[in-house]
DNA sequence: ACAAATTTGTTCGTATGTATG
DNA sequence: ACATACATACGAACAAATTTG
């Protein structure tokens, strides 16, 4: 698509070469409805086509990115993204900065990982057979530092592969410990709302975006 | 701080050296509890202390910015982010935004909440003696119905007050679940992304108003 | 108010590594 | 094995913002 010479890039403007650039490709793919995960041109040929670095392209293809617009894969190429990036990622990104801010948010730490057979008690509910190999999280939470939480819990190792690693990687928090957390420890936190504009339009729109707006109100408490 | 030579990094592992830099940093960080916006050293001072390039050091922090740990300044330097949007809230929110659009996303269903004595497993941990009352809770995390883990966590009764009630009240997620999920299940369910608005600027503010964009996004993806 | 020094931002060039087809 | 395409890393130079003299 768009093989025109693509006017240059003007320099020496207020605004960086990649921003233009940036914002040009994504005029581009909004206008031409490229659907689902059609490919961009390569790095190079972007480079060329716009008479810059390869690392400028880099640079607004990664902005492009960061905002989910595309995707971009080692060795195959940038594609449209339609499905933005996820949720969890930033949120536990998110997570980690609340840490690093307070030292008080409720955390979550993994004790141990092990994967190991499945007894009569965990086979049951996850629906697999006893002896099936799982993997076993145990960990606990903590909230100023006191521990709060005890918890273990299994999943089915053949359904995750790596799972335990992944664990094993990342200190993550207890949904249900959050969820306690969020009843009561919220008084003296910031609150974050997501209140979608419309629940019923978000529906209509073909267009993979709907953008709903979080409130955050922050919220002082005296103690008591 | 830590202004010893710092040990070189790997060369040549499997890991890229930007990344072991934006670790080494974070947990740098995170260790020396300078709370608010401390300084970081400077680009170059960080490049020379760790021997690599100036960009090098600038892919980490772009990445540890990313995250959200750090805002970057023009002209001034690079400083420890302290204020952040509250983070389990959010999650929640997004996560019956998730329920709401589609029926399929991983869910937790808490089997049983009862309240029973610690034994010597649970005291240990949770920094409690043997025999005081702890609320155990008992749960299953789905995804597409499919029960993918079985949990069982324990709080001091004594800490949370109505904590039984409350548990059995909600229907949270897993965070462990959801993590993994992040990487495998996104594939064919409907997204909500919280978007700041431009992850640097809401850095400034010390207003406790920060509102990013809730993105949601369906995912169609055929079968197989 | 102006100049200089600092510190981050941008861009180019070059080279090499790694994943994909 | 080979070509393609993105990833990482280094080095150099200059621009822009901020702070300091």
């Amino acid at each position: 698509m768009t093989a025109r010479a693509s006017s240059p890039v003007e320099r020496g403007a207020g605004v960086a070469v990649w921003r233009q650039i940036a914002q040009r490709i994504e005029h581009d793919l909004r206008a031409g409805g490229q659907g689902g995960g059609a490919r961009l041109p390569t790095e190079a040929e972007l480079a060329s086509r716009f008479a810059v670095n390869r690392h400028t392209v880099r640079r607004a293809i990664a902005d492009l990115a960061a905002r989910g617009l595309v995707r971009v894969e080692q060795g195959r190429g940038t594609f449209l993204q339609d499905l933005v990036v996820d949720y969890p990622l930033r949120r536990r990104t998110s997570f980690s900065a609340n840490l690093l801010a307070q030292g008080r948010e409720p955390t979550h730490q993994i004790l141990e990982v092990a994967e190991v057979a499945a007894d009569a008690i965990v086979a049951g509910p996850l629906a697999v057979r006893q002896g099936t190999r799982v993997v076993q999280s145990t960990s606990i939470g903590l909230a100023d530092g006191i521990p709060i939480s005890y918890g273990r819990s299994w999943f089915p190792a053949a359904r995750f592969p790596g799972l335990a690693d992944r664990l094993r990687g990342y200190t993550s928090i207890s949904a249900t410990l959050a969820d306690y957390d969020l009843a009561d420890y919220r008084r003296e936190t910031t609150r974050v709302l997501a209140r979608l504009p419309s629940a019923d339009e978000a529906a209509g729109l073909r267009q993979p975006v709907t953008e709903p707006v979080l409130v955050t109100e922050a919220l002082d408490v005296d103690a008591g």
